[in-house]
DNA sequence: CGGTGCCGCATACCAAGTGC
DNA sequence: GCACTTGGTATGCGGCACCG
């Protein structure tokens, strides 16, 4: 059924006459003539009595435009949604970020966001970068949130695949306690010295560890004791305050502890390896109005 | 990519009713 | 009777889909 045709019947019902459906419809009174007459001879029935002062509806034409009004009024109300939709950020943005991040920093991020925007929604996955990435890809994220080291080897990241933009910048340093320091006599550390040490780590396969040593000393120890791995920013920092070995940390997590002396540094200085934390996205995938407002937001500090 | 057919619409015109 | 309003319809044009 030819939806014009119903428009044309609704605005005749409505002003019972060809002439002021055919203001309403921005089209000639031939035009609605015409419609109406096949929408007629379509359905078989007559829908108006052609009186000498305008078109009375039948009682057909009674019973199709109480069926028909609230459709077409409906109908109308949501496309003008979709069409308001399109020109204002809302809707829900799925966001994949690391468990620290997306504890400390995100969700005043979010907040403001939202604040500025209250007709969007987050839904936030916190994991680690492998499954995050897997989870970009499949299209069940709109972005994520990942570490991007220079370290030469390697990376899916630095596949034709994603698109990177550099959020902040933060120096990985390697720390302990102010205790284990002093027992394992880390002033000026070699990499032999370090090997003999216990670490802690974010990931089962130590990457933070590994790149780490890549950057200091081009190389990695072939033996590392791992102590405790748990993806936890809090719990981490309080087994190295423990004393239960070295683990690699983002500059800002561990600011207040290396000031006040409760953690100590490792090689600490300006040769730190440099993590850009970035936001990923897919390279062929044309972000919508909501995702690019969100990425300027995030850009903006 | 050009030919063809269909469809919606506008133009022009006709018919009928109404008011003065 | 005439001007005006309104509805109906023949005709032509333009846009679009389909096909070879």
């Amino acid at each position: 059924m030819d939806l014009n045709r119903l428009r044309a019947f609704q605005a005749v019902y409505q002003h019972n006459s060809t002439v002021g459906a055919a203001r309403t419809l921005s089209v000639t009174r031939s035009a609605v003539s015409q419609s109406l007459s096949k929408l007629e001879a379509e359905i078989g029935v007559k829908l108006f009595t052609r009186a000498a002062k305008g078109l009375v509806p039948t009682s057909a034409g009674h019973s199709l435009f109480r069926r028909i009004d609230p459709f077409l009024s409906s109908l109308e109300n949501e496309v003008r949604a979709i069409k308001s939709a399109g020109e204002r950020p809302s809707g829900l943005l799925r966001l994949g970020t690391p468990v620290a991040f997306g504890r400390c920093y995100l969700p005043v991020k979010l907040a403001a966001f939202r604040a500025r925007y209250p007709e969007v929604e987050f839904a936030l996955e916190l994991g680690n970068q492998t499954r995050l990435l897997s989870l970009l890809e499949a299209g069940e994220l709109d972005f994520t949130i990942a570490d991007v080291f220079d370290d030469p080897s390697p990376s899916r990241l630095r596949s034709s695949l994603f698109s990177l933009e550099t959020l902040f910048e933060e120096r990985m340093t390697l720390v302990c306690s102010r205790a284990y320091f002093e027992d394992h006599r880390l002033e000026n550390a070699t990499i032999e010295t370090l090997a003999a040490c216990n670490f802690l780590t974010y990931q089962s396969q130590n990457f933070d560890l590994k790149s780490w040593f890549r950057h200091h000393f081009a190389k990695v120890p072939p033996q590392l004791s791992i102590a405790l791995t748990v993806d936890d920013s809090h719990a981490l920092i309080e087994a190295v305050k423990c004393s239960l070995g070295l683990a690699v940390f983002g500059s800002h997590l561990v600011e207040p502890e290396l000031e006040s002396g409760a953690l100590r540094a490792v090689l600490s200085g300006p040769a730190d390896e440099i993590n850009r934390i970035s936001l990923v996205q897919l390279l062929d995938k044309k972000p919508s109005l909501t995702e690019r407002a969100f990425v300027k937001h995030l850009l903006a500090g």
